[in-house]
DNA sequence: ACCTGAACACCGTTCAAGT
DNA sequence: ACCTGAACACCGTTCAAGT
């Protein structure tokens, strides 16, 4: 994490990290496996980051839970630009990778989705955010307040088409498959 | 291209290269100022074998034409899986990537999109296309039928969500800012 | 269990030199 | 203009050895 944040994304490698520790850089094989465990072990640390429980408040409404939730994602996801470019090589998988996937698909259970419309759902959210941060973090660190727009229009249009399938709470819906 | 197609993107590398072609490594540097350079080309060369002239046929309906074209780049863009890992870092901006934006804008346009909206719109898509095959490329080979369902998925969300802002042809709509 | 030194098989890139 | 050999400063990873 320090590495990360103070020397950017290039720079977190094995050697980086050995010598940010002190250590020699064959000690960190003591710890993970290789390099796409490290990442993926940086990248379960700043999921760990986002505070998802906040997104829950049955008294909001639903579309607003999930647009927080995303916004919330993308602006913590990529601490330093390029962060996104190593997760994309190892997809994380761990138990806070897990929680916030949790969350996302209650949400949208919540609000009237079917288990696989949810799941679909879950994975166009996802498909959006890291999409959004890699092409920011592509074009270069000059048009992030654009990016950062074009998401949250993005987001909506999204959330628009989304809309169709959400049957309000109450209302009748097919059993779930 | 000869390089990424038959031993993957891990093997796109200026000794690669240069192996491939029979020549010392150094040797490539009298074409390509570096590597950036070298995978912007690779993406270029990509994008030209898109037929985007095909998706401009006026008595096809708009949201037939984006949907096609969006498949279209979606199934041609990663050659090998991986080769969007590299073009994530380096972004295209030749001619043929400028042609295949100019046709996706001026079918979105051609459906009734602000100058501003379609922009937006394009770049949604973008994302859409960008981000799905990143995930698809991370989650690894096997998880690939399904990843292309989701796409489908989430683009019909994407354009009933962008559908609210196309003004159908020969209706007034508000001036061009 | 945890660390070291040394090595292996790689990278991208540069430099000086050749034709 | 185009290529070479040699080198520099890096990688991830492994191996044998130490405590």
């Amino acid at each position: 994490m320090a590495v990360l944040a103070g020397r950017g994304a290039d720079a977190v490698t094995i050697r980086g990290i050995a010598a940010r520790v002190g250590v020699a850089p064959n000690a960190v094989y003591t710890y993970f496996p290789d390099k796409a465990a490290v990442v993926r072990g940086l990248a379960e640390h700043l999921l760990g980051r986002v505070d998802h429980d906040r997104f829950t408040d049955p008294s909001q409404p639903r579309r607003e839970l999930v647009r927080a939730l995303a916004l919330e994602l993308r602006t913590k996801l990529p601490a330093h630009p390029g962060s996104v470019h190593l997760m994309l090589g190892h997809p994380p998988d761990g138990p806070h990778t897990w929680a916030v996937r949790e969350t996302l698909l209650a949400v949208l259970a919540d609000a009237g989705l079917g288990p696989g419309d949810a799941a679909d759902a879950s994975h166009l959210i996802d498909v959006h955010i890291l999409g959004s941060v890699a092409v920011e973090a592509a074009a270069g660190p000059e048009g992030s307040a654009v990016a950062a727009a074009r998401f949250r229009w993005g987001l909506e249009q999204l959330l628009d088409g989304l809309a169709a399938y959400a049957v309000p709470a109450g209302v009748e819906r097919p059993a779930p498959r």
